[in-house]
DNA sequence: AAAGTTTTTGCATACGTATGCAAAAATCCA
DNA sequence: TGGATTTTTGCATACGTATGCAAAAACTTT
């Protein structure tokens, strides 16, 4: 190629010129690398993973890019990714479970590894993908039934923590709006937080939302409309927090004397002066770190691991 | 390859099952489809752009993704540039200038295209992808030095209009809340902003803020504590007039009544019904639409066009 | 049925790189 | 200095696909 033939080698030097830790000497190199910059040549990637059968390449997913939990979250894979040497390749996508196209799309440019965010895989996409030795990993999903990586937060168990928490400042009119309820975290934050309930022969009033702030006002709004004034409101995520913090206070209810607020994922909204939200802290950087390690373990091992991680309650001005 | 054998064709008739266009008979076809799908065979996406010379890829640089705004226009440009076929390789960029090295990152992966939001490109860089016939576009900002595709809202003159409405309420104590100083958007909506004021003898109070929601909380914040209530606050985009317009509540200042507040992009936030921020519009789609044209008209032609939007003024509560 | 026409197929090559192997060059040692 | 050893280099080939060209096969026409 023009490299090869201005600075006089052949092309497997210059190939080896840009391979770290292949075997040239000094001079050699520099011509090589001066004639490079002069040309501003770049060795191309495609052509390199046709022989490597690395193309450093990571396929994220991403559903709900609306919640800026989500942004944060792209945030973090784009940059730790990057520190790792990786590039994105980015999909949006629109519904809850990803389609084949998309996946398709990620298997053609033989993406090292898939990232799932806020959405779901059919089981089929599954086993297939495992075929091919793609490794996944569900970001904020789980699905016992799903032979691929999940990694998300111990929703079941922050749920709980929560009501015992409220449990503690003696409410008795207990209200959790759920988010989309077909999702496993909506899922999973209603079961952690209305069995502890259950079990103490409490009820909670349970509101069906989808994980919109616009939803969450209305049926707020709504409930003190019918004259119930809840002692506290438990949102699925902030954002539907903030929905219902918002319909409170255009109800003049004051918050939280007359009702409590508790939200989950402590975006930066939720600490906005206005709003101050008490609210359920996701540990997103150590999320994401899981997500790509159990990506990069796939490399050696197969097999798939599913990961917990903790989080903690973050107090503020919504809750006594 | 493995499919063409059990097929029992040559590699090319498989290669022209997969390339619309080419001339197969639909028996083969068949015979062919059928192998692949058992083999979930899919044809490589690198060793083909190797030979076309087409990755289909797009580069796409992107920073300040805590502001919504960017959150929508990602979400828009991945679903546009799918729908055209192409691949979208992701950057999220920390620096208001993007760097050599991420720029090397796309020419590497031979995209087709770069699209930079919200970031700048120092000259030598544009000259560089110029030599490499790589299109760029500039999503948000504009150098009238630099040789390269831009797309934006008309700022100038969109603050000039805003001026104008501003005028027509008999304000007189303005205030204008900057964005980060060095990025062309503040500046222009500065400049479009001022000058009309500055034509008829009415000064402006310039505040500077970063284009976040906490730096224009505590601007506002202070101002008022100083005795200062302004009749209107003009913000450089949404967060900044929210952030401004929260610290106006904060201190029980009264919207509209007191002190009006417009915004700049409106975001979905800006009509979440505890704020019903009166704003400018940028036409997203629009602009997304023009930025992907300029990148394909380059395709075919050299030379570079910068495209303004007009976009226009929603009135919602935050202004009489 | 034979000659002509169109369609389908395979062969060979190219894309830009990495790498095992052997040849060439450089270095070392006595 | 000359042989032994180490380092550097080039050659050839492979990666998985697209495509021009010619051969083969399938149709048409008379």
């Amino acid at each position: 190629m023009e490299v090869a033939r201005l600075a006089n080698v052949s092309q497997s030097t210059v190939s080896r010129v840009f391979t770290p830790g292949a075997s040239v000497s000094e001079k050699t190199r520099q011509r090589v690398l001066e004639v490079a910059e002069q040309l501003n040549y770049q060795p191309n990637a495609l052509a390199r993973s046709l022989i490597t059968k690395r193309t450093n390449m990571i396929g994220l997913a991403m559903k709900d890019i609306q919640n800026p939990f989500y942004h944060e979250v792209l945030g973090i894979f784009t940059n730790k990714l990057k520190a790792k040497g990786y590039s994105v390749l980015f999909v949006y996508t629109e519904n809850e479970e990803i389609q084949q196209e998309e996946i398709n799309h990620f298997l053609e440019y033989n993406v090292e590894g898939i990232i799932i965010t806020d959405a779901m895989l059919s089981s089929n996409i599954v086993t297939k993908l495992k075929n091919n030795h793609i490794p996944v990993t569900l970001f904020n999903r789980y699905d016992k039934n799903l032979e691929c990586n999940s990694v998300s937060c111990d929703n079941i168990n922050a749920a709980n923590e929560i009501a015992k928490y409220v449990d503690r400042l003696y409410c008795e009119k207990i209200v959790f709006i759920t988010g989309k309820i077909n999702t496993s975290t909506s899922q999973e934050r209603q079961e952690g937080f209305v069995n502890y309930f259950k079990n103490k022969g409490i009820p909670v009033k349970i509101l069906e939302g989808d994980y919109t702030y616009e939803k969450a006002f209305f049926l707020t709004k709504e409930l003190i409309e019918k004259e119930y004034v809840p002692d506290v409101i438990f949102g699925a995520n902030d954002i539907t927090a903030l929905g219902a913090l918002d319909a409170l206070k255009s109800k003049e209810i004051k918050v939280p004397e007359q009702t409590m607020v508790i939200g989950f994922d402590d975006i930066k909204m939720s600490s906005w002066p206005n709003y101050n939200l008490s609210t359920w802290v996701q540990p997103i950087e150590e999320m994401v770190d899981e997500t790509i390690r159990l990506l990069e373990r796939n490399q050696r091992e197969t097999g798939h691991k599913t990961v917990k991680v903790q989080g903690k309650f973050i107090h503020r001005q919504t809750t006594k």
